[in-house]
DNA sequence: CCGTGTGAACCGCTTCACAGCG
DNA sequence: CGCTGTGAAGCGGTTCACACGG
């Protein structure tokens, strides 16, 4: 138990749940730090030292108990119960998502989807009837929407962004390739492939060469040979 | 001018070439760090730091010339050549990146989608014909594909992967939602919608409290009032 | 003087190493 | 004993503060 958790700490507890959710459903029922951290590909220091920021949930000598980890997992990241997401944009962009089973999870429920386009407004899209993009801020606030995902042309999407923030979301998931602005006390979270292939580039120009292996403690020792 | 850049340096660079060129469109033909800063939400100091890693390119007084520090970047980031891209899987997903302009832009190229359903194969997607991906190696090999992409279910996604990798291919920007194995060498990204949106969650919970605002330095000193 | 470039201080996360519990 | 939980050391990246160039 810990005061502060790192953000860094939240970002990968998805994985760990994720992970916790494949063993569970193959029937593990306990495991280690050194094999979630192999699954994970992290160490098990990392594994123990996160998991230490939320309470102590391991048994010495044995280790997690699957279960209970995911559980625990779950709980601290707020999973378990239904947040609603608004959909604003349903070009290809939207339509894939919404359509692509996985996006959206039992955690997850979409319940309101916009256009500006008036050939899509009525239209059902994923169960639902597209509305139009001025009843957005109206309709986020009457049915307490509580995350919006933007998938709009990059020249509107701060101005969704905006009316979103105003009708009182608190999270973002935004497609749009700009630099989004939103207030402090919002999360933001950009999705951008380009970005990633532009910075994958970098690493597979000739000029390129991999940083070196930490040259020493190739040792290996460890094994407490003294103890017998 | 400096020995190893941080890869979050490299992850940064793919916004400030968005904005840079963004400027450029505009016919801004200069810049200072505070600007430019403000424009990707950091502060002056990130900007001159980051920068630093290559070279000078600013004038002390002035600022930096956009057109010269956009090609800097661009180069840096080893764009401004194509780069060759194969997809595989072309569900609703891969059909959707595919598809979406702006996905893809001018440095990236796709020369090969590939998919195991036999419906599909044969057929044509963004002006390829959809290869049956037992060819996949083969082909990527005798094409030279530099970047794969992979779109597929989960299940088939680490198969897929092992492919690329046999192939040749040094980058992977992989939608499947894995903890994905490569070798040491080989550029990874995931693009997992569903982690960001429960990451968020975390910061939505009724018990999360944002850290406190730093509490000091609400001092705005630094006007230098020693000197004359 | 203004604003860049940069060593140095600082900060947060990761890794280490080991105390302690089952 | 094995493996968790954790203070402490280590490290990478950010922020500071100022020397220096136009």
């Amino acid at each position: 138990m810990k005061e502060q958790v790192p953000d860094v700490v939240i970002q990968r507890l998805p994985m760990y749940a994720h992970i916790l959710r494949a063993l569970k459903d193959v029937g593990v029922e306990s495991i280690g730090s050194r094999e979630l951290g192999a699954m994970l590909r992290t160490t098990p220091a990392q594994i123990r030292k996160d998991l230490s920021y939320f309470g102590k949930f391991g048994k010495q000598g044995m280790g997690y108990d699957v279960g209970q980890l995911l559980s625990e997992v779950t709980h601290v990241l707020g999973l378990g119960r239904p947040w609603s997401l608004a959909l604003v944009g349903t070009g290809r962009l939207g339509r894939a998502l919404i359509e692509h089973k996985g996006f959206v999870d039992e955690d997850f429920q979409m319940v309101a989807v916009f256009d500006k386009n008036h050939r899509r407004i009525g239209r059902k899209l994923g169960g639902l009837v597209i509305q139009d993009v001025v009843e957005l801020e109206q309709t986020v606030k009457e049915r307490g929407i509580e995350i919006g995902i933007v998938a709009v042309p990059p020249g509107e999407a701060q101005r969704i962004i905006d009316t979103l923030v105003r009708a009182g979301v608190k999270a973002i998931l935004n497609y749009a390739p700009i630099v989004a602005r939103v207030p402090k006390g919002v999360q933001l979270r950009q999705i951008t492939p380009l970005h990633s292939l532009q910075s994958m580039t970098y690493y597979l120009k000739p000029g390129y060469v991999a940083p070196a292996p930490v040259a020493e403690q190739r040792t290996k020792k460890k094994t407490r040979e003294s103890g017998i």
